[in-house]
DNA sequence: CACATTTTTTGATATAGGTCAAAAGAAAGA
DNA sequence: TCTTTCTTTTGACCTATATCAAAAAATGTG
């Protein structure tokens, strides 16, 4: 899904609103592996995702990599509070296949929010929907059983769960990579 | 926290806009443990906590609460996904102490997003820090041990809890009621 | 204030899922 | 194609936390 065709479909801007809306956005092609944002440093840019997958992580402290979140096609992706607080983020964020993004920085987006009321309707939505997907997540996390978790994985993020290695799956769905190949065999 | 002063400091709405705003609420005094939003129902308020502790909660496959968020003083609560989908709300939303309370109808809330530029920037605003609140209780709950979530909780809700039942805390952070006492014990 | 109800604590026991280690399989580079 | 590296599977064992049951403490109410 292209970012213009996102827009249009949630809220009914001009044309010439969503040309300019577009001219704000820059078109980057990435390849697997980048990352795009490291902890520690502030997170300048919020990307759509056109193609391709990302995911944002942290590094416990054992040192362990632990997904937090997978950005899928047609999703905006960043380290929100990062981005938006201008503070420094906490995860990383990084492309897991080559892909199509479309990135703006906070400068030009804050701008575009002033510039347009239904810019700002557009942030609304956007983070209300992030929210209520969000707080689904953590009731499949918070009480289900390790199969249980990983059903909802596969109905909720089918593309996903095919196209990632199942060991960044398992620590998203918050459990280990073993755990989750035994469940994948139905051996549990 | 009253409704004006928590609108006051997010945005700068001129007097007039914030009369307006406040005539479209309707301030409700609600006694302890009223249900004000059942699973099944649309969930049809956006409330706002002056006074009281509210939480929504639901029964899980083998009919145990499941207690997902706690609202304290200053903190819109709704139903979300019902509230702004008009869909059954899949929890039950109710106050743990008697309340005051400030709510608004969806029909008239979006009378004044659209009648006022800021006012979807606040609901953008609002939007995207309970994003990145809820995102952090991902994190807490995602890979810690039931020790390190107690100490979260501990930090981040300070206020609720001490003030709400135990058993409704150790289901937020979804660990038995037993081991949460253990843990204050520190008997574990 | 005494009784009923709710909430918290404590002890004993069971188990889901973690960890460690190593083998098997798949993907990538030369 | 062979070699190296990354990913997944399998097995053995262990631990954090769940569950069950009951006592103790706190809270509410006529």
């Amino acid at each position: 899904m292209t970012l213009i065709d996102f827009l249009k479909s949630l809220v009914d801007f001009s044309e010439e609103e969503l040309t300019d809306i577009l001219s704000n956005f820059e078109r980057e092609d990435i390849p697997k592996n980048e990352v795009l944002v490291e902890q520690g440093k502030i997170c300048r840019k919020l990307y759509f995702v056109e193609k391709g997958i990302g995911r944002n992580y942290y590094l416990n402290s054992d040192g362990k990599e632990i997904t937090q979140l997978f950005f899928g096609e047609g999703r905006f992706m960043s380290s929100l509070e990062s981005f938006f607080q201008e503070s420094p983020s906490t995860y990383n964020l990084e492309l897991l296949e080559d892909s199509v993004i479309m990135s703006i920085t906070k400068e030009r987006l804050d701008l575009l929010f002033d510039r347009y009321h239904k810019m700002e309707k557009l942030g609304r939505l956007l983070a209300t929907e992030m929210l209520t997907k969000v707080v689904q997540k953590i009731n499949a996390i918070q009480f289900q059983t390790a199969q249980e978790r990983y059903e909802y994985m596969l109905t909720e993020y089918p593309d996903i769960t095919y196209r990632v290695p199942l060991g960044l799956i398992a620590s998203y769905l918050g459990m280990s990579q073993e755990t989750l190949s035994r469940i994948r065999k139905r051996k549990l």
